[in-house]
DNA sequence: TGAAACTGTCACTACTTTGTAACATTGACG
DNA sequence: CGTCAATGTTACAAAGTAGTGACAGTTTCA
């Protein structure tokens, strides 16, 4: 899923200019000139990263910036401020107010880029690898989740291995023997046949999410997550 | 208890500058001037933030930064890489190797030091004194008191500790040794079903506050401070 | 010093998960 | 089409896991 991005600029040209670059760098960016726009817009679709101008129409990107750490829901989104005033005061007291990262005008859009995207990194590092995901599915190890189709999906501990063994194999037939294998402890001794059962409850509690099943039985081989 | 700084430097008048200036601030600051021992530095006293100097003596900088980044110990440590080069290129390259954040000479030291501050602020919320907060769950560090709805919130000081691991990783599954090894002494022979009578306080106490309750039961895994 | 609060275990309960077996369905092949 | 092995599905007993109240020992604080 791409990153979501909030500009806050009222320089029309300056803002079509970030628009552009962030949409090519694969963001899904919205734009705003206003503050109280830019609050309701912070609050409504959440983004992950938030640009905004110092000196705004009305109100001051400072005061957005403090009103955005002020409610709850958008505290923790990471702001960088950007500026014409380069007066150290004024650095020091945007990076003071909550702003993550302070940018002098001019600046290199592609820097602005570069620096968003070490934002990113450190604030949801599930946005830089990490998830396994196949098609429609979705797995968190951190988080220990599932989605499906963007549904969370709930199962038992040893469909959730099952299903990550098969997340890190991906179009590969694996054997019953295999799976045993890799998913129970090594000295279990456990009947081919159980594998059946493991590999129907996974495929019914994906079955929550959306309507294709992504697990493929190859006949007297094994199973495989791939596309029928 | 101080915020932990590594500065990694050869210039040796501003070495001493900088390490004068976060002591103010109130930091425990290591230095170095050579980039293998800024590694070893690294593993052995888990600083908060590393400074780094782009062009120190053998290693170059964006070497030293690499290796930190690969060894897992040090791989989430923020960075602030200083450098005199200032081409956009450099910057680039800084910022996408891993460094957070990249400021160029010549710079104030007190922007320097807001800059430090705005990185620990999200890196380790804790120890600047901010409020820690998860969707309606808030709790300061500081006043050493605890918000949930809004509604004070009363609770042990075990407890308190568990909450505060918890908000300071969000949405990760935290096993029960992980949290014992986290929240109580060091060398603390707990057993692990002591974890869940703890959750169950602090359960208690947050459903006070609101209705929803922010922990997550990971079945066979651990909890997590999450939305369900 | 005494009451109140806190801590770590335990025991018990409620609930979920698990592996297997039994039965139903499917598909390849002659 | 009929057969049979392989797979899908359901049911169930047993095992495992988490929530919770009670409790004794300890600490805290007035």
């Amino acid at each position: 899923m791409k990153p979501r991005l909030l500009i806050v600029e009222d320089d029309a040209a300056l803002s079509e200019l970030l628009v552009w670059q962030f949409q090519n760098a694969g963001y899904d960016v919205e734009q705003t000139a206003d503050g109280d726009e830019a609050l309701l817009l912070a609050a409504e679709h959440a983004p992950d990263v938030i640009i905004l101008d110092w000196m705004i129409e009305q109100v001051p990107g400072i005061e957005v910036c403090r009103r955005l750490r002020r409610v709850p829901e958008t505290a923790q989104i990471p702001i960088i401020m950007l500026t014409a005033r380069s007066s150290e005061e004024d650095r020091i007291r945007g990076l003071e107010t909550g702003a993550d990262d302070y940018v002098t005008k001019p600046f290199s859009p592609r820097e602005l880029v570069a620096r968003v995207h070490a934002l990113l990194r450190r604030s949801k590092p599930a946005a830089t690898g990490q998830v396994l995901s196949f098609q429609e599915v979705q797995l968190d190890p951190v988080a220990h989740r599932v989605t499906s189709g963007g549904q969370p999906v709930d199962m038992g501990p040893t469909e959730f291995r099952l299903l990550r063994y098969f997340l890190e194999r991906p179009r590969r037939v694996l054997s019953r023997a295999q799976l045993i294998d890799g998913v129970w402890n090594r000295d279990a001794e456990i009947d081919e046949r159980t594998v059946d059962v493991h590999v129907g409850r996974l495929r019914k509690a994906l079955k929550t999410g959306l309507a294709g099943d992504p697990i493929r039985t190859i006949r007297s081989e094994g199973y495989s997550l791939d596309k029928k």
